[in-house]
DNA sequence: TACGGTCTGTACGCTTTCGTGCAGTAATGT
DNA sequence: ACATTACTGCACGAAAGCGTACAGACCGTA
């Protein structure tokens, strides 16, 4: 038992014993000290299970969320009840950016993949308190443009390439947002991020295993050695990161 | 020759001959007075034929356009020359989007499909423009949210849903944005947008042809049965459609 | 220690699409 | 009128993915 492989079970027990409520979103991180408190006055910390759901497809917008950690999927669902994963979001992001444009619903389905924690808020509260923050309001705007990136990088991906490239970039993608090696989801789960079959994603993640670039068990995935990861995805994963690395220099470069 | 089909040549005579300067742009014309003079007198006219390229991906971005006829194809092009279509643009739009976020390049190509025209201003005019023009922010801020919307149904279309299906929702979506029912646009362009071989559009377009929805001969497409052709679609046409029309009716009704 | 639930590996036949090449036909230009 | 270009139809084997099913491995709990 001593040096038994790290479990499911004891990352939720790391993630119960936290009482850790420091800031580590991005955008809120990023605001001005005035607009920060006025902000954070009105946040309220809560955990957020994985596979809780932030947002329906569809459905009026209650609550924004400031991600603070763990992994949340946007989501687009389909009659047939299949779902396609169209962006991800983690302590970098927000959920409820129809509200900046002054739209009401979402139009996706947000749920947490990774378990994690945000700073919530309602969503009329939310609106009020954008009208007084302007570089929340710059700051959501960027955001919501990294998403549309983000939906568009991964429309041309789906079509156009093979699932173990596909597995590669979404296993990339989250690690960058939870940090750390460990990526906590099962071949089920991963097999609805990617659309694609179960099968599939045990065919792609086997080779991923074998090529000695991740290990994997029973729900977590290990990052073994990144620097090959990179070198077995398709260039999805560099052309996104490239463009929003240079989204960010034209904006700190005014 | 009397009763030939109508060919790329009328149509392009038609163009060529149209003197019209009116605005159809729904961007444009949905400012209020002040705002639109203020901005129209800063704009020029420019005709766009097929295939001129408004944004360069990962270019800076030099011009903004108000599309006012027409269709633009917004592409996501990958190292090995292939590109994805990821959201369509005709008169209800604008390119530039990014600007509005304060970034200065773009991460799409943007090219003309279908010939038109569009109002032109130069990027930083119109970053001048946007600071004094609230409404025509945030009609804008609700464009890039459909935008972004258009980019995720797109992604789980491209990985779900067969060649014909998706060409019909393109045959839909071009049809919507150009007005008329010709659609003026060779298999291989086709074949383009829809990041598939040419040989898969004659199969899918000859479907199309055989079951009475569409007649296409050389770079033409004619909408025969537009109900029925939108029956035969999958449902992302409609899925669009009824939450850029869901938003829509959030926004007017406050 | 046994059990039930969850997760993973693998196999089968089938459909769709891919990559490619070639031939036929309509429009264009000189 | 003729050559050239552009567009379309089709055929071929190869490859990838799909839907499905089942058995084995592992875990927590009883």
């Amino acid at each position: 038992m001593a040096h038994k492989i790290i479990t499911n079970h004891s990352i939720l027990k790391f993630e119960k014993n936290s009482n850790d409520h420091t800031v580590h979103n991005s955008i809120l991180l990023g605001l001005p000290k005035r607009e920060c408190s006025a902000v954070m006055s009105k946040l309220e910390f809560e955990r957020l299970p994985a596979h809780s759901v932030l947002a329906e497809a569809g459905e009026e917008i209650e609550f924004v969320y400031f991600v603070n950690d763990g992994l949340a999927s946007v989501l687009n669902v389909l009659i047939s009840g299949k779902s396609v994963e169209v962006g991800l979001c983690g302590f970098e992001g927000f959920v409820g950016l129809p509200l900046i444009a002054g739209f009401e619903s979402s139009p996706s389905q947000i749920i947490m993949q990774v378990a994690g924690s945000a700073f919530k808020l309602a969503a009329k509260d939310f609106v009020a308190a954008l009208r007084s923050c302007p570089t929340l309001a710059k700051s959501l705007g960027q955001f919501a443009q990294e998403m549309g990136l983000q939906s568009a990088q991964i429309a041309a991906c789906n079509r156009l390439h093979a699932v173990d490239k596909r597995l590669a970039r979404w296993l990339l993608m989250s690690q960058d947002r939870i940090g750390g090696v460990l990526v906590p989801l099962t071949q089920e789960f991963l097999s609805h991020m990617l659309a694609t079959r179960r099968a599939s994603v045990t065919g792609a993640a086997g080779v991923l295993q074998k090529a000695g670039l991740i290990t994997y068990s029973r729900g977590l995935v290990k990052v073994e050695n990144r620097s090959k990861l990179e070198a077995a995805t398709c260039e999805c994963y560099a052309a996104m990161k490239r463009q929003a690395k240079k989204w960010h220099s034209e904006n700190g470069a005014r």
